[in-house]
DNA sequence: CCTGCTTGTTAAGCTATCTTAACTTTCTTG
DNA sequence: CAAGAAAGTTAAGATAGCTTAACAAGCAGG
Protein backbone atom coordinates (compact mmCIF):
# COMPACT_ATOMS: atom_id res chain seq x y z
CA UNK A 1 0.00 0.00 0.00
CA UNK A 2 3.19 2.08 0.44
CA UNK A 3 5.68 0.51 -1.39
CA UNK A 4 4.88 2.19 -4.80
CA UNK A 5 5.90 5.61 -3.20
CA UNK A 6 9.81 4.81 -2.33
CA UNK A 7 10.48 4.96 -6.12
CA UNK A 8 10.52 8.13 -5.70
CA UNK A 9 13.07 7.88 -2.62
CA UNK A 10 15.67 5.40 -4.22
CA UNK A 11 19.02 6.20 -3.41
CA UNK A 12 19.21 7.16 -7.06
CA UNK A 13 17.21 7.82 -9.72
CA UNK A 14 17.21 6.72 -13.43
CA UNK A 15 18.04 10.19 -14.69
CA UNK A 16 21.14 10.27 -11.68
CA UNK A 17 22.37 6.47 -12.27
CA UNK A 18 23.34 7.38 -15.73
CA UNK A 19 24.84 10.57 -15.26
CA UNK A 20 27.32 8.69 -12.89
CA UNK A 21 27.77 5.91 -15.18
CA UNK A 22 28.40 8.78 -18.22
CA UNK A 23 30.74 10.31 -15.65
CA UNK A 24 32.43 6.78 -15.06
CA UNK A 25 32.77 5.98 -18.81
CA UNK A 26 34.19 9.33 -19.87
CA UNK A 27 36.77 8.75 -17.18
CA UNK A 28 37.92 5.32 -18.31
CA UNK A 29 37.35 6.40 -22.27
CA UNK A 30 39.62 10.28 -21.92
CA UNK A 31 40.82 10.34 -18.59
CA UNK A 32 38.63 12.38 -17.56
CA UNK A 33 34.74 13.69 -17.55
CA UNK A 34 34.13 17.37 -18.20
CA UNK A 35 30.48 18.84 -18.47
CA UNK A 36 30.53 18.93 -22.74
CA UNK A 37 31.48 15.46 -22.49
CA UNK A 38 28.71 14.43 -20.33
CA UNK A 39 26.09 16.47 -22.44
CA UNK A 40 27.54 14.88 -25.40
CA UNK A 41 27.40 11.56 -24.19
CA UNK A 42 23.78 11.38 -22.79
CA UNK A 43 22.52 13.99 -24.98
CA UNK A 44 21.20 16.31 -23.09
CA UNK A 45 22.54 19.75 -23.05
CA UNK A 46 25.36 21.22 -21.18
CA UNK A 47 23.32 23.70 -18.61
CA UNK A 48 21.33 20.28 -17.63
CA UNK A 49 24.27 18.83 -16.77
CA UNK A 50 25.71 21.32 -14.54
CA UNK A 51 22.51 21.18 -12.35
CA UNK A 52 22.58 17.92 -12.01
CA UNK A 53 25.76 17.87 -11.25
CA UNK A 54 25.22 20.55 -8.23
CA UNK A 55 22.39 17.56 -7.39
CA UNK A 56 24.72 14.90 -7.34
CA UNK A 57 27.38 17.32 -5.70
CA UNK A 58 25.18 17.44 -3.18
CA UNK A 59 24.42 13.46 -2.72
CA UNK A 60 27.73 13.49 -2.10
CA UNK A 61 28.57 11.31 -5.28
CA UNK A 62 30.78 13.51 -7.59
CA UNK A 63 33.03 16.51 -6.99
CA UNK A 64 33.05 19.72 -9.15
CA UNK A 65 34.55 22.59 -9.17
CA UNK A 66 33.72 25.76 -11.63
CA UNK A 67 35.39 25.36 -15.09
CA UNK A 68 36.92 22.23 -13.80
CA UNK A 69 36.73 18.39 -14.71
CA UNK A 70 33.96 16.32 -12.98
CA UNK A 71 35.30 13.63 -10.29
CA UNK A 72 33.21 10.53 -8.24
CA UNK A 73 33.41 10.06 -5.08
CA UNK A 74 33.63 6.81 -3.86
CA UNK A 75 30.04 6.59 -3.18
CA UNK A 76 29.51 8.07 -6.68
CA UNK A 77 32.00 5.35 -7.72
CA UNK A 78 30.94 2.28 -6.02
CA UNK A 79 27.02 3.42 -7.02
CA UNK A 80 28.08 3.63 -10.87
CA UNK A 81 29.57 0.05 -11.09
CA UNK A 82 26.90 -1.36 -8.95
CA UNK A 83 24.82 0.09 -11.73
CA UNK A 84 26.49 -1.30 -14.39
CA UNK A 85 27.06 -4.66 -13.27
CA UNK A 86 23.40 -4.92 -12.32
CA UNK A 87 23.01 -4.27 -16.06
CA UNK A 88 25.39 -6.71 -17.23
CA UNK A 89 23.69 -9.42 -15.15
CA UNK A 90 20.29 -8.56 -16.48
CA UNK A 91 21.47 -8.02 -20.04
CA UNK A 92 23.28 -11.58 -20.65
CA UNK A 93 20.19 -13.09 -18.55
CA UNK A 94 17.68 -11.67 -20.87
CA UNK A 95 19.37 -12.64 -24.02
CA UNK A 96 20.76 -16.03 -23.36
CA UNK A 97 18.41 -17.14 -20.89
CA UNK A 98 15.38 -15.76 -22.02
CA UNK A 99 15.95 -15.56 -25.48
CA UNK A 100 14.77 -11.92 -25.74
CA UNK A 101 16.24 -9.99 -28.91
CA UNK A 102 19.53 -7.90 -28.02
CA UNK A 103 17.58 -4.31 -28.21
CA UNK A 104 14.48 -5.28 -26.13
CA UNK A 105 16.83 -6.74 -23.51
CA UNK A 106 19.19 -3.61 -23.59
CA UNK A 107 15.99 -1.62 -23.40
CA UNK A 108 14.77 -3.06 -20.54
CA UNK A 109 18.01 -3.41 -18.62
CA UNK A 110 18.85 0.07 -19.48
CA UNK A 111 15.15 0.36 -17.81
CA UNK A 112 15.35 -1.30 -14.41
CA UNK A 113 19.31 -1.78 -13.67
CA UNK A 114 19.17 0.89 -11.01
CA UNK A 115 16.04 -0.28 -9.44
CA UNK A 116 16.66 -4.28 -9.30
CA UNK A 117 17.94 -4.67 -5.66
CA UNK A 118 21.27 -6.70 -4.60
CA UNK A 119 19.79 -9.24 -3.64
CA UNK A 120 18.22 -10.12 -7.15
CA UNK A 121 20.80 -9.26 -9.34
CA UNK A 122 23.15 -11.36 -6.63
CA UNK A 123 21.06 -14.55 -7.61
CA UNK A 124 20.44 -13.33 -10.67
CA UNK A 125 23.59 -13.80 -11.78
CA UNK A 126 23.78 -17.27 -10.01
CA UNK A 127 20.97 -18.64 -11.89
CA UNK A 128 22.48 -17.37 -15.31
CA UNK A 129 25.76 -18.61 -14.44
CA UNK A 130 24.42 -22.26 -13.62
CA UNK A 131 22.13 -22.65 -16.19
CA UNK A 132 24.97 -21.26 -18.58
CA UNK A 133 27.38 -23.70 -17.11
CA UNK A 134 28.89 -27.00 -18.23
CA UNK A 135 26.65 -28.83 -15.26
CA UNK A 136 24.66 -31.65 -16.89
CA UNK A 137 21.42 -30.46 -14.89
CA UNK A 138 21.82 -27.10 -17.08
CA UNK A 139 22.31 -29.04 -20.33
CA UNK A 140 19.54 -30.65 -19.52
CA UNK A 141 17.64 -27.84 -19.06
CA UNK A 142 18.65 -26.20 -22.35
CA UNK A 143 17.98 -28.96 -24.03
CA UNK A 144 14.48 -29.76 -22.68
CA UNK A 145 13.14 -25.70 -22.54
CA UNK A 146 14.41 -25.08 -26.03
CA UNK A 147 12.30 -28.22 -27.30
CA UNK A 148 9.34 -27.10 -24.50
CA UNK A 149 6.42 -25.21 -25.90
CA UNK A 150 5.34 -21.50 -25.68
CA UNK A 151 1.49 -21.11 -25.28
CA UNK A 152 0.22 -20.89 -21.85
CA UNK A 153 -1.67 -23.93 -21.88
CA UNK A 154 1.09 -25.74 -22.72
CA UNK A 155 3.97 -23.43 -20.96
CA UNK A 156 4.68 -26.04 -18.77
CA UNK A 157 4.63 -29.69 -19.64
CA UNK A 158 3.12 -31.01 -16.14
CA UNK A 159 2.98 -28.48 -13.15
CA UNK A 160 3.94 -28.65 -9.23
CA UNK A 161 0.82 -26.87 -8.29
CA UNK A 162 -1.87 -28.67 -10.49
CA UNK A 163 -1.01 -30.43 -13.11
CA UNK A 164 -4.89 -30.65 -14.65
CA UNK A 165 -5.78 -29.05 -17.05
CA UNK A 166 -7.25 -25.57 -15.73
CA UNK A 167 -3.93 -24.67 -14.18
CA UNK A 168 -1.64 -26.30 -16.54
CA UNK A 169 1.30 -23.63 -15.75
CA UNK A 170 1.13 -23.03 -12.38
CA UNK A 171 2.14 -19.76 -12.48
CA UNK A 172 -1.40 -18.32 -13.33
CA UNK A 173 -4.14 -18.56 -11.10
CA UNK A 174 -7.74 -17.57 -12.33
CA UNK A 175 -6.27 -15.43 -15.19
CA UNK A 176 -3.81 -16.58 -17.34
CA UNK A 177 -0.91 -13.92 -16.94
CA UNK A 178 0.52 -15.10 -20.52
CA UNK A 179 -2.98 -13.78 -21.90
CA UNK A 180 -3.14 -10.65 -19.87
CA UNK A 181 0.04 -9.96 -21.06
CA UNK A 182 -0.47 -10.07 -24.41
CA UNK A 183 -3.70 -8.53 -24.90
CA UNK A 184 -2.96 -5.22 -26.59
CA UNK A 185 -3.41 -2.31 -25.36
CA UNK A 186 -4.35 0.43 -27.86
CA UNK A 187 -2.11 3.53 -28.49
CA UNK A 188 -1.94 6.21 -26.16
CA UNK A 189 -1.89 9.74 -27.15
CA UNK A 190 -2.15 12.63 -25.04
CA UNK A 191 -4.97 14.84 -26.14
CA UNK A 192 -4.97 18.52 -26.54
CA UNK B 1 23.56 6.62 -25.76
CA UNK B 2 19.60 7.65 -26.14
CA UNK B 3 18.23 4.81 -24.65
CA UNK B 4 18.14 6.17 -20.77
CA UNK B 5 16.23 9.08 -22.23
CA UNK B 6 12.99 6.77 -22.92
CA UNK B 7 13.02 6.37 -19.29
CA UNK B 8 10.43 9.66 -19.40
CA UNK B 9 8.55 8.67 -22.25
CA UNK B 10 7.45 5.24 -21.33
CA UNK B 11 3.73 4.91 -22.06
CA UNK B 12 3.01 5.16 -18.01
CA UNK B 13 4.65 6.40 -15.35
CA UNK B 14 5.16 4.35 -12.57
CA UNK B 15 2.76 7.03 -10.67
CA UNK B 16 -0.14 6.47 -13.30
CA UNK B 17 0.64 2.58 -13.29
CA UNK B 18 -0.50 2.75 -9.54
CA UNK B 19 -3.08 4.88 -10.40
CA UNK B 20 -4.64 2.54 -12.82
CA UNK B 21 -4.11 -0.41 -10.51
CA UNK B 22 -5.59 1.12 -7.49
CA UNK B 23 -8.74 1.99 -9.95
CA UNK B 24 -8.95 -1.33 -10.61
CA UNK B 25 -8.50 -3.08 -6.99
CA UNK B 26 -11.20 -1.01 -5.64
CA UNK B 27 -13.60 -1.56 -8.48
CA UNK B 28 -13.01 -5.44 -7.71
CA UNK B 29 -13.55 -4.95 -4.25
CA UNK B 30 -15.82 -2.20 -3.46
CA UNK B 31 -17.42 -2.14 -6.79
CA UNK B 32 -16.54 1.83 -7.44
CA UNK B 33 -13.60 4.08 -6.54
CA UNK B 34 -14.38 7.16 -5.60
CA UNK B 35 -11.13 9.86 -5.01
CA UNK B 36 -11.07 9.09 -1.26
CA UNK B 37 -10.61 5.24 -1.71
CA UNK B 38 -7.53 6.33 -4.20
CA UNK B 39 -6.33 8.82 -2.12
CA UNK B 40 -6.83 6.02 1.21
CA UNK B 41 -5.47 3.24 -0.97
CA UNK B 42 -2.22 4.90 -2.57
CA UNK B 43 -1.68 6.79 0.66
CA UNK B 44 -1.71 10.64 -1.16
CA UNK B 45 -3.78 12.89 -0.81
CA UNK B 46 -7.24 13.59 -2.46
CA UNK B 47 -5.56 16.48 -4.24
CA UNK B 48 -3.19 14.65 -5.70
CA UNK B 49 -5.98 12.34 -7.08
CA UNK B 50 -7.78 14.66 -8.49
CA UNK B 51 -4.94 16.36 -10.62
CA UNK B 52 -3.43 12.91 -11.66
CA UNK B 53 -7.39 11.99 -12.62
CA UNK B 54 -7.19 14.88 -15.00
CA UNK B 55 -3.63 13.47 -16.43
CA UNK B 56 -4.98 10.24 -16.50
CA UNK B 57 -8.16 11.38 -18.56
CA UNK B 58 -5.86 13.22 -20.96
CA UNK B 59 -4.14 10.23 -21.97
CA UNK B 60 -7.18 8.65 -22.43
CA UNK B 61 -6.93 5.72 -19.53
CA UNK B 62 -9.72 6.91 -17.31
CA UNK B 63 -12.82 8.55 -17.39
CA UNK B 64 -14.50 10.57 -14.62
CA UNK B 65 -17.13 13.22 -14.05
CA UNK B 66 -16.53 15.78 -11.19
CA UNK B 67 -17.54 14.73 -7.88
CA UNK B 68 -18.51 10.97 -9.07
CA UNK B 69 -16.66 7.45 -9.78
CA UNK B 70 -13.93 7.05 -11.91
CA UNK B 71 -14.27 4.23 -14.06
CA UNK B 72 -11.34 3.18 -16.40
CA UNK B 73 -11.16 2.85 -19.77
CA UNK B 74 -10.34 -0.08 -22.03
CA UNK B 75 -7.01 0.98 -22.85
CA UNK B 76 -6.34 1.78 -19.33
CA UNK B 77 -8.08 -1.46 -18.12
CA UNK B 78 -5.57 -3.18 -20.10
CA UNK B 79 -2.84 -1.61 -18.98
CA UNK B 80 -3.80 -2.17 -15.36
CA UNK B 81 -3.97 -5.63 -16.20
CA UNK B 82 -0.80 -6.02 -18.26
CA UNK B 83 0.58 -4.29 -15.08
CA UNK B 84 -0.58 -6.56 -12.57
CA UNK B 85 0.51 -9.66 -14.69
CA UNK B 86 4.02 -8.20 -14.67
CA UNK B 87 3.73 -7.81 -11.38
CA UNK B 88 2.50 -11.09 -10.74
CA UNK B 89 5.28 -13.24 -12.88
CA UNK B 90 8.19 -10.98 -11.50
CA UNK B 91 7.06 -11.86 -7.84
CA UNK B 92 6.96 -15.64 -8.93
CA UNK B 93 10.03 -15.57 -10.25
CA UNK B 94 11.69 -14.08 -7.99
CA UNK B 95 10.82 -15.64 -4.79
CA UNK B 96 10.00 -19.28 -5.94
CA UNK B 97 12.98 -19.45 -8.83
CA UNK B 98 15.77 -16.91 -7.21
CA UNK B 99 14.81 -17.46 -3.99
CA UNK B 100 14.93 -14.08 -2.84
CA UNK B 101 12.84 -13.37 0.14
CA UNK B 102 9.01 -11.67 0.16
CA UNK B 103 9.69 -8.42 0.87
CA UNK B 104 12.40 -7.97 -1.61
CA UNK B 105 10.69 -9.58 -4.12
CA UNK B 106 7.56 -7.25 -3.61
CA UNK B 107 9.34 -4.31 -3.55
CA UNK B 108 11.66 -5.27 -6.77
CA UNK B 109 8.37 -5.99 -8.18
CA UNK B 110 6.76 -2.94 -7.79
CA UNK B 111 9.27 -0.88 -9.11
CA UNK B 112 10.16 -2.70 -12.32
CA UNK B 113 6.42 -3.71 -13.20
CA UNK B 114 5.84 -0.88 -15.40
CA UNK B 115 8.96 -1.05 -17.32
CA UNK B 116 9.41 -4.62 -18.07
CA UNK B 117 8.63 -5.37 -21.65
CA UNK B 118 5.68 -7.32 -22.70
CA UNK B 119 8.35 -10.13 -24.10
CA UNK B 120 10.47 -10.00 -21.25
CA UNK B 121 7.24 -10.69 -19.03
CA UNK B 122 6.15 -13.60 -20.98
CA UNK B 123 9.32 -15.00 -21.57
CA UNK B 124 9.69 -14.89 -17.96
CA UNK B 125 6.57 -16.67 -17.39
CA UNK B 126 7.23 -19.19 -19.86
CA UNK B 127 10.45 -20.12 -17.98
CA UNK B 128 9.14 -19.80 -14.37
CA UNK B 129 6.41 -21.93 -15.60
CA UNK B 130 8.75 -24.56 -16.88
CA UNK B 131 11.33 -24.54 -13.70
CA UNK B 132 8.55 -24.92 -11.30
CA UNK B 133 6.91 -28.24 -13.69
CA UNK B 134 7.50 -31.34 -13.71
CA UNK B 135 9.10 -31.98 -16.20
CA UNK B 136 12.48 -34.18 -15.50
CA UNK B 137 14.62 -31.22 -16.66
CA UNK B 138 13.14 -28.56 -14.28
CA UNK B 139 13.45 -31.39 -11.36
CA UNK B 140 16.90 -32.30 -11.76
CA UNK B 141 17.74 -28.21 -12.15
CA UNK B 142 16.18 -27.69 -8.59
CA UNK B 143 18.18 -30.14 -7.00
CA UNK B 144 21.31 -29.28 -9.09
CA UNK B 145 20.66 -25.43 -8.32
CA UNK B 146 20.20 -26.02 -4.62
CA UNK B 147 23.43 -27.60 -3.90
CA UNK B 148 25.58 -25.23 -5.95
CA UNK B 149 27.25 -22.86 -4.16
CA UNK B 150 27.09 -18.91 -4.15
CA UNK B 151 29.99 -17.32 -4.12
CA UNK B 152 31.58 -16.18 -7.29
CA UNK B 153 34.58 -18.35 -8.13
CA UNK B 154 32.36 -21.32 -7.89
CA UNK B 155 28.76 -20.14 -8.47
CA UNK B 156 29.26 -22.28 -11.37
CA UNK B 157 30.81 -25.91 -11.35
CA UNK B 158 32.16 -25.33 -14.72
CA UNK B 159 31.41 -22.96 -17.38
CA UNK B 160 30.27 -22.79 -21.20
CA UNK B 161 33.06 -19.93 -22.02
CA UNK B 162 35.99 -20.57 -20.58
CA UNK B 163 36.17 -23.71 -17.31
CA UNK B 164 39.29 -22.05 -16.09
CA UNK B 165 39.80 -20.41 -13.07
CA UNK B 166 39.89 -16.65 -14.67
CA UNK B 167 36.20 -16.87 -15.72
CA UNK B 168 35.20 -19.71 -13.90
CA UNK B 169 31.59 -17.94 -13.60
CA UNK B 170 31.17 -17.46 -17.15
CA UNK B 171 29.38 -14.24 -17.24
CA UNK B 172 31.46 -11.85 -15.18
CA UNK B 173 34.22 -10.48 -17.39
CA UNK B 174 36.73 -8.38 -16.71
CA UNK B 175 35.48 -7.56 -13.06
CA UNK B 176 33.17 -10.19 -10.83
CA UNK B 177 29.80 -9.30 -11.04
CA UNK B 178 29.62 -10.59 -7.75
CA UNK B 179 32.23 -8.12 -6.22
CA UNK B 180 30.98 -5.46 -8.01
CA UNK B 181 27.37 -6.28 -7.25
CA UNK B 182 28.14 -6.68 -2.93
CA UNK B 183 30.38 -3.58 -2.88
CA UNK B 184 29.37 -1.38 -0.02
CA UNK B 185 27.70 1.97 -0.82
CA UNK B 186 27.88 4.15 1.54
CA UNK B 187 24.84 5.29 3.11
CA UNK B 188 23.65 8.36 0.47
CA UNK B 189 22.61 11.96 2.49
CA UNK B 190 21.88 14.57 0.60
CA UNK B 191 23.67 18.07 2.30
CA UNK B 192 21.73 21.09 3.38
C1' DC C 1 47.48 41.52 -24.51
C1' DC C 2 43.42 41.85 -27.25
C1' DT C 3 40.05 39.16 -30.26
C1' DG C 4 37.19 35.31 -30.69
C1' DC C 5 36.04 30.63 -30.25
C1' DT C 6 35.03 27.05 -27.08
C1' DT C 7 33.31 25.73 -22.75
C1' DG C 8 30.55 26.37 -18.85
C1' DT C 9 27.14 28.80 -15.95
C1' DT C 10 22.85 31.45 -14.95
C1' DA C 11 18.32 32.63 -15.56
C1' DA C 12 13.82 31.72 -16.74
C1' DG C 13 10.40 28.59 -17.83
C1' DC C 14 8.02 23.92 -18.72
C1' DT C 15 6.09 19.30 -17.14
C1' DA C 16 5.16 15.83 -13.78
C1' DT C 17 3.87 14.79 -9.00
C1' DC C 18 2.98 15.85 -4.66
C1' DT C 19 1.45 18.78 -0.54
C1' DT C 20 -1.37 21.99 2.33
C1' DA C 21 -5.05 25.22 2.87
C1' DA C 22 -9.20 27.02 1.64
C1' DC C 23 -13.41 26.52 -0.63
C1' DT C 24 -17.51 24.03 -2.89
C1' DT C 25 -20.67 20.04 -3.46
C1' DT C 26 -23.13 16.42 -1.93
C1' DC C 27 -24.93 13.59 1.49
C1' DT C 28 -27.03 12.58 5.98
C1' DT C 29 -29.82 13.22 9.65
C1' DG C 30 -32.59 15.10 13.17
C1' DC D 1 -35.42 20.49 4.59
C1' DA D 2 -31.59 22.95 6.94
C1' DA D 3 -27.26 22.21 9.15
C1' DG D 4 -23.04 20.06 9.57
C1' DA D 5 -20.16 16.39 8.08
C1' DA D 6 -17.99 14.11 4.37
C1' DA D 7 -16.13 14.15 -0.10
C1' DG D 8 -14.01 16.56 -3.76
C1' DT D 9 -11.89 20.52 -6.10
C1' DT D 10 -8.97 24.63 -6.70
C1' DA D 11 -5.15 27.30 -5.80
C1' DA D 12 -0.63 27.98 -4.65
C1' DG D 13 3.81 26.23 -3.79
C1' DA D 14 7.75 22.53 -3.70
C1' DT D 15 11.04 19.39 -6.10
C1' DA D 16 13.15 16.94 -9.94
C1' DG D 17 14.73 17.25 -14.55
C1' DC D 18 14.81 19.34 -18.81
C1' DT D 19 15.22 23.19 -22.32
C1' DT D 20 16.62 27.60 -24.54
C1' DA D 21 18.84 31.98 -24.42
C1' DA D 22 22.02 34.92 -22.78
C1' DC D 23 26.10 35.82 -20.28
C1' DA D 24 31.00 34.65 -18.40
C1' DA D 25 35.62 32.24 -18.26
C1' DG D 26 39.56 30.27 -20.39
C1' DC D 27 42.68 30.01 -23.85
C1' DA D 28 44.88 30.21 -28.74
C1' DG D 29 46.82 33.12 -32.35
C1' DG D 30 48.28 37.21 -34.22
Amino acid sequence: MDTWKRFGEKEVSHSMAHYLQAVAALKLEKGHARVGDIADHLGVSKSGVTSMLRSLERHGLVTHERYGCVELTSTGAGLAMRTESSRRVLTVFLTEILGVPETVASEDACMIEHLVSTEVSVELLRLTAFLRSHHPAAKQFRDAYRASPHACAAHAPGTLGAPGAADACGVCADTCLHESLMGDVAQIAVRR
